[in-house]
Parts: structure tokens; sequence; C-alpha cells
DNA sequence: GCTGGACTTGATTGAACATTCAAACAAGAG
DNA sequence: CTCTTGTTTGAATGTTCAATCAAGTCCAGC
């Protein structure tokens, strides 16, 4: 591995502990230890905390290619398939955290009540870009569904089926919880499918 | 109003700060200024803080008729149009809050990383009873929904679309982002009705 | 009107926290 | 070697916070 700059290091680690504790309870301590620097170090590249915040959003979306589409689409080619793909790239890592998993984005934007608006910005790019993925997939999957879809609109309903599943599954501790959402979201597109045939 | 009890009157405020500014921003300070009580007779009342969050939690999981159903179903009969009418509700309160409404349950779930058992059994407790009152209409709705229909499954649904679209239109803003999530709702529905219908 | 238990007062404690800064260090340019 | 610029060190600062407790008040029952 290439020798990581401090920055790099911050971020790194700092996308793990705001996962894992969320920001408020991620103190720049946690965040010195774990990283091997000290404050001043953390200080002269991120003038504050929240500074550290906006680089791991900011990593988040620079990164949703290499860190989330392209591992979950390896092998896929179908479109709507595409999209259920990506859902089971969520469900393995509700399974791997035991069911502790939230969505980083999703947790931070409930857990901020009060965000800098470049927070929020960056919080809704990252959801911006996330259902643009999305809708790709929907363009691509064509005359499958009807021709009067909303695309946007779907593809927004696919964000909140994920981040609503994730929610529960997390609360109640249970994939089974993640899993059931997924599948109405299923049984959404099939019936949709079946209306664009019928139609056609 | 009657005298309230100083429990009474410090579960009331929590409640309000929790959803306002989260559990962890809500410092015991901030309860007692808003309640004029000091310390000691909080200490008294609630051993700890997350004693408070208890409270808070009990009173949201016996108030969910009162406080959440009735109102939304006052003049409210079709099972179906019951669902949405509660959906409404959030919606009301999302324009009102200007868009920063956050589901007090949804949002304390996903704040609190590591709760306490007895904390995630109550959070888990909330989401049951809410999804349990749905799960009456789908049940009320009988032959509209087809026969095979998981109502439970449905009712996690519903629950879902809430979380994700409140979430969505607080971190854009914009309740237009509410309004697509119950819209694909009400597509699903729809749909389901339909295909309820062609196979009398 | 006295006693005992329940509640209240509010200053205090000690830990945790984000942030600062003077001093040290590194290394390339002249 | 020396100056300069950029980076690192880590002890120190001031604040905020949850929680404590000895002392005081209140009132019910006797």
């Amino acid at each position: 591995m290439a020798p990581q700059s401090p920055r790099d290091k911050i971020v790194h680690a700092a996308m793990e502990l705001f996962w894992l504790k969320g920001y408020n309870s991620t103190s720049i301590a946690d965040l010195l230890s774990r990283t091997q620097l000290n404050s001043g170090s953390l200080y002269h590249v991120f003038p504050s905390k929240q500074d550290v915040l906006i680089g791991v959003l900011e990593a988040y979306r620079d990164g949703i290619q290499e860190m989330l589409l392209e591992p979950a689409w390896g092998a896929v080619d179908d479109p709507i398939e595409k999209i259920f793909a990506l859902l089971n790239g969520y469900r393995t890592m509700i399974v791997e955290s035991d069911c502790t998993y939230g969505c980083p984005i999703g947790s931070l934007a409930l857990e901020l009540h009060e965000p800098d608006p470049q927070v929020r910005a960056l919080l809704a790019q990252n959801f911006e870009n996330w259902t643009a993925a999305i809708e790709t997939c929907l363009a691509d999957a064509g005359r499958r569904l009807p021709a009067n879809t909303d695309h946007r609109a779907l593809a927004q309903f696919v964000l909140t089926a994920m981040e609503g599943g994730v929610m529960q599954a997390r609360t109640h501790r249970d994939v089974a919880y993640f899993d059931r959402a997924v599948a109405q979201l299923r049984a959404h597109f099939k019936l949709l499918e079946e209306a664009a045939k019928s139609k056609a």
C-alpha cells in the first residue's frame, strides 16, 4: 500500500468511526489514536471537526463508483437486476455487521439536526448520486416499465425502501426486515413489468 | 391544565428536545432550564439520562392511539385511506416544521449506535405498534387486496416508505421527496387492488 | 406539635471534549 | 551552512457535561 498522507489517514479513520459510533460520539481523540497522529497535525489539515465530516462526505461522493456500484454490478448486466444487486450488497453489509449496519449517509442525515448548509448539501448530493445511478438502470430497462413511469420518483423510492429497510433491520437486529422491504419492492417492480406488458 | 408532576414535565420537555436536537445533543441542563427544575429533582425521578430516554420511549409507546392514530383517523373510514391519512399527518408535520421534521423514533433509532437492550426493545416496540396499526387497516381492506398478500410485510413496507420519505424530505428540505414516496406507495396499492380485482 | 420519609435545592465534582500554540523539526533553495 | 516554508509535537486551555450530595423544605400521620 502506498504511504498514506495524514489527510487520507484521517478521512479513512473518520469514515469508519462515524459509521460505527456516529459523528457526535466520535471524539477527536478517537481519530488521533486510530491514526497515530497528534492533534496539531489533524488541525493542520482540517481546521475543525466539521471539516473532517465534510472530507468524509466528499470521499463518499467521489467514491460511489468504485466503492459501491462497481463491486455490486461486476457480474450483473440486466438493468433491473442491477438495482437488486445493489440492494443485495447492502444486505451483505447488514449480515456482516450482525445487523448493526446503518447507511453512513442516512445515519448522518438523521443524526445532524441543524447541519451547516455545506454539510446538508453534501448529504443531499450523496443521495442524489445514488438515485441517479438507479435512474440510469431504470432508463436502461426501457419498455419493460410502463411508458409513463416517473423514473426519478421510482429511483427515489428504491432509496426510500433501502433506507427504511436498513433502519428497521438495525432496530430489530434482524435482516428479515430488510428482506421483506426488498421483497415488497420486488413485487412492485413485477407489477410494473406486468402492467407494461399488458399495455404493449 | 392539571398541575404536572415533575416526571411529566421532564418527559414532555424531553420529547420535544430529543426530537428537536437529538438525544446526545440535549443536555440535562437543557431539560432543567426548560422545566424549571433543579438537577436533584430530575435525578430523583430519573436516575440517569438514559432513564429519561426510556421514559420518552414509553410515552410514545403508550400514546400512539391518542397522539397519532386518533387525530389522523378522526374523519376517515376507508381502511386504505386511513393508511394514507396517517401518512398525510406526517406530511403536515414536515410542512409545519419547514422540512426539518424527523420521525422521533426513527431519528433515535439511527442516532443511538450501541443502545442498551431496554432502549432497543422500546424502539422496536414502537415500530411494531405502528406497523400493527397499519396491519389492522390491511386486514379491514379484506378482498380489495390479493388473497395471498402478506399483511405484515406490506405494513412494514408502509413504515419503510414513511421513514425513507421523511429522511429524504428532511435532507433536501423539500416535502416533494416525501410526496413522491407516498405517490409510489399509492401506485403500489393501486396495482395491488387491480390485481385483486382481476383475479376475482 | 413532633417525627420521619419523601422530595428539592444548587453548588460542586471530575471526566471528556474541541481547539490552540509555542516550540521543534524537515528539507529544498540559494 | 542558512534561510524559508511547510509540517509536526503534545502539553495546556477553557468549556461543557452527566452526575452527586449534604443540607434544607414540606407535609402526613400520630
